[in-house]
DNA sequence: CCGTATCCCGGGGGATACTG
DNA sequence: CAGTATCCCCCGGGATACGG
């Protein structure tokens, strides 16, 4: 599987594309915004709720972001007060299978530590 | 594909352990420090030079973090100056996949956000 | 060679208060 | 409701110097 070696321009390339996207994924609120996104009510106010610790500062923040890398697409309706909904973008469902590798490997991470935390023996 | 709503416990769910996968892959260094593991030698040196300006001090804490994560093993050999080697463990190879989804999610992002930078037409 | 200790800066991000 | 503005703290991470 990795049982070859990289030459050091293949290791650079490789290196340069996955950055790329860790720079759109990464940090605190990314990836839990764009999950949220998927899960129905999506007004400015139903996504904060819905994320544990997140304040509207934040929020607006990366919302703003993740718009710019055109993952999330903003609409205002005109009521009144005016409400706001974010969408995820088609692009942004092609996320999907990062974000379930990432679901899966941190599901067998998880399960790799905790057997190391076994109590090793009675001695 | 992610046609049916997700349910807030679901949600929740997926959420830790994709967040458990970022806590271990996340930062600046450690993807580049472990595809560098699948290089070749890995001395100390040798892995300070093949990482583009990273210094001894983040190396130093990254390998030591990743070691904590069972990613890496470190062994030290009893040579005059002393070298050290470290290895990706088999449990860092199960990470492939996520690198390659990343890797590729990478490709098809930049080609995204370069196709929309186009000039829109002649007015 | 293989690191560690110290110093220091910038910015990520929380709390709070406020506006359209 | 949908955000912005301000203040402020913390820590990631660079530079430099040094110890085993």
């Amino acid at each position: 599987m990795i049982s070859e070696k990289l030459s050091a321009p293949e290791c650079t390339k490789h290196l340069m594309a996955v950055r790329d996207a860790l720079d759109v994924i990464n940090g605190k609120w990314k990836i839990q915004i764009i999950i949220a996104l998927w899960e129905g009510n999506t007004r400015f106010k139903d996504i904060e709720r819905r994320i544990p610790k997140i304040t509207a500062r934040m929020l607006s923040k990366e919302l703003k972001d993740l718009e710019c890398h055109q993952l999330v697409k903003r609409t205002v309706y005109d009521t009144l007060p005016v409400s706001v909904e974010y969408t995820a973008t088609p692009h942004a469902q092609t996320l999907y299978p990062v974000i379930e590798e990432l679901k899966k490997w941190g599901n067998l991470h998880r399960k790799k530590i905790l057997e190391k935390q076994q109590v090793p023996e009675l001695a």
